[in-house]
Formats: structure tokens, C-alpha cells, sequence
DNA sequence: TCACGTCAAGCAGAT
DNA sequence: ATCTGCTTGACGTGA
């Protein structure tokens, strides 16, 4: 069981998810950008691994308009070797890596140009974790996407899509419960027709389930991971007092969190933490899960 | 140097 | 018709 929080970190001295303009493009302005978040990504993941953060969500932001016809530029070849040092240093370590391609990447559109521009964006993500040696147990994390006034249509839709992909996205690509359209019923539907792994939100099953009882749902989505994708996936985050229901709190709520721990003890899986201050709210549960066995501790780790 | 409108991209429900 | 939330900031123009 490892901890981890997404994108960004807000103690190192430097932004990893630095991007541009459109109108601003150019071969050197991508160079540049690339050359300082990939720098960034490997301080993060240094901070990181000193500080037992074994878990860490890549941004999407890494290599900007990556998928954007404008972008023909070959920034893989470009900085191969760096691609290599940071993946070096995540197996090294043994540290979970995922990716959430953002809202904009939707696999059962109804617009044939919206899923090729989709799978061209899971193209990009695939490619990066590729790029880093990393194996099938690194996860691109996907919601089903829209219902276009046909829930069971848009489902299939999706499985259709899905089947159609490369192999090298197929071994990454897991669906993920949202908040208001698709739950953990749904998505364990879309896995019992395409053996896709199912990560589990928990927040969002607070907020928009289909009548599944907590304790089932763990063992349900929990079954849905293979040996080769590695320990199941899980999102975790809590409520910000006082907002609409789905806004993310600040901070982690330390209470719940020692709760959800209690309710799930005979489960195993990687927990990211959907929280706005992201490390901070780490770190100060690492220390009170520390005696935890099962949590995984590098100890007095320099690098 | 700073404030603030806007940024490649989608969807659906609330206002 | 427009705004909001979604992993969220950060870019860059205008003063």
C-alpha cells in the first residue's frame, strides 16, 4: 500500500506542469518547456522518494500540445535519455506512477474527430510511460466519458472504442467512477465486457453510486486488477465544508481517512490523494500510518 | 511588475 | 444562455 498525491508539488523549488500559448508556439518554446518539466518531474520524484511518497500521478501538462497536430516536433527522440534517467530512478524505487488524461479526452463521444483526437492524447500519455521503461503496472486513468441521452448505447460505444485501441494504450487504460454520470456499476459493466480495470474514487461514490454497498465495492473493483497491472488503484479525497457536492477539500480530513483505513484493513491497494494542498496532506498522514504493515517504507533513502 | 481575462480540447446539470 | 466542476494553474497582455 503506497500513498501518493497528483501533478504538483508546492514545497519543491520549481513547476513541473509549465506550458504555453498556442499562439505562441515554437520548436525552441516546446524545447525549453519540455527541458523544465521533466527537470522538475525528477526533483519531485527525488522529494518524493526521501520522504517514503511512493505513489505520484504524472501531469498531463508534461509535454504540451504533445497530440496537437501543430507539434511535429520530435521531443521523443529529443530527450530520450532523460525519459530513461527518471524511469531508472521510478523503478529503482519502486514508485507508482499514474496519468489522468483530462475532461477533454472522451472515448465514446458520439463525434468520430472528438475519439481520434482522444486517442491520439492517449497516444501521448502511453508514449511517455513507455519512453520511461515502465510496465503495465503504470495506469492512464479515464472516465467512460458522455450518455448523449443513451446510457446503454454510450456503454457499448465505449467497449467498441476500447477494443479498437493499440495494445500498448489497452495495458494502461483503466475507467475510473465519476461523480455523476457512469458509477462502479457501470464501469465493472464495461469490465465484465472487456477485462479493462476498474479504479475506484471513493469521493465520487459518496457523491453518485448505484446502490453498491461499501464493503462490496471494495472487493468488487479490487477483482477487476490483474497480476500484470499491479496493486489496484484507488482515489481518495474528501469534501470542502460548505461547497457543492464534488468540490475537494483543502486539506485531508484525518478522522475520515483513519476511518476509511479501519473499514478497509483486509484490502490491499495504492491510495492517491485528490487533496488541494497534495504533499502536505501526505506527509502528515504518513506519519501516522507509518506502523501501519501495510504500508511500504524506504528507510533513510539518500538520493 | 502586477492584475486579471483567458487558455486546444467536452459534457451535463445548475443557475 | 451562461456558468460550474472536473487533477489545477499559469500565460501573457495591458497598464
Amino acid at each position: 500500500m503506497k500513498i501518493g498525491y497528483p501533478c504538483i508539488n508546492r514545497t519543491v523549488d520549481c513547476s513541473g506542469n509549465k506550458t504555453f500559448r498556442l499562439k505562441s508556439y515554437s520548436k525552441d518554446r516546446l524545447v525549453q518547456t519540455i527541458e523544465n518539466n521533466l527537470s522538475c518531474l525528477l526533483k519531485i520524484l527525488k522529494f518524493n522518494i526521501v520522504n517514503n511518497i511512493l505513489f505520484f500521478r504524472i501531469t498531463s501538462d508534461l509535454i504540451p500540445f504533445a497530440s496537437h497536430p501543430i507539434c511535429t516536433y520530435n521531443w521523443q527522440e529529443h530527450f530520450l535519455s532523460k525519459f530513461v534517467e527518471i524511469g531508472s530512478i521510478i523503478k529503482n524505487y519502486n514508485v507508482r506512477i499514474s496519468m489522468h488524461p483530462d475532461q477533454f479526452i472522451v472515448l465514446n463521444s458520439i463525434k468520430p474527430e472528438i475519439v481520434d483526437r482522444s486517442i491520439a492524447e492517449l497516444k501521448y500519455h502511453a508514449q511517455v510511460l513507455d519512453l520511461m521503461n515502465l510496465d503495465s503496472t503504470a495506469k492512464i486513468q479515464l472516465h467512460v466519458g458522455g450518455i448523449y441521452n443513451n446510457k446503454q448505447k454510450s456503454l457499448e460505444r465505449f467497449c467498441e472504442n476500447y477494443n479498437s485501441l493499440d495494445r500498448s494504450i489497452k495495458s494502461r487504460l483503466v475507467i475510473e467512477n465519476d461523480h455523476r454520470l457512469y458509477c462502479l456499476k457501470d464501469c465493472l459493466k464495461i469490465h465484465e465486457k472487456t477485462g479493462i480495470p476498474v479504479l475506484f474514487d471513493v469521493f465520487h461514490n459518496k457523491i453518485f453510486n448505484c446502490g453498491e454497498s461499501i464493503k462490496d465495492s471494495y472487493s468488487l473493483f479490487s477483482k477487476t486488477w490483474d497480476k500484470s497491472d499491479g496493486l489496484p488503484m484507488l482515489d481518495y479525497s474528501s469534501q470542502k465544508p460548505g461547497k457543492t457536492a464534488g468540490v475537494h477539500a483543502e486539506a485531508i480530513d484525518k478522522k475520515d481517512f483513519l476511518r476509511f483505513l479501519e473499514t478497509t484493513k483486509s484490502f490491499d491497494f495504492d491510495i492517491m490523494f485528490e487533496i488541494k494542498d497534495k504533499e502536505k496532506s501526505v506527509l502528515r498522514i504518513m506519519e501516522i500510518v507509518k506502523s501501519d504493515p501495510r504500508f511500504i517504507i524506504l528507510n533513510e533513502v539518500r538520493i
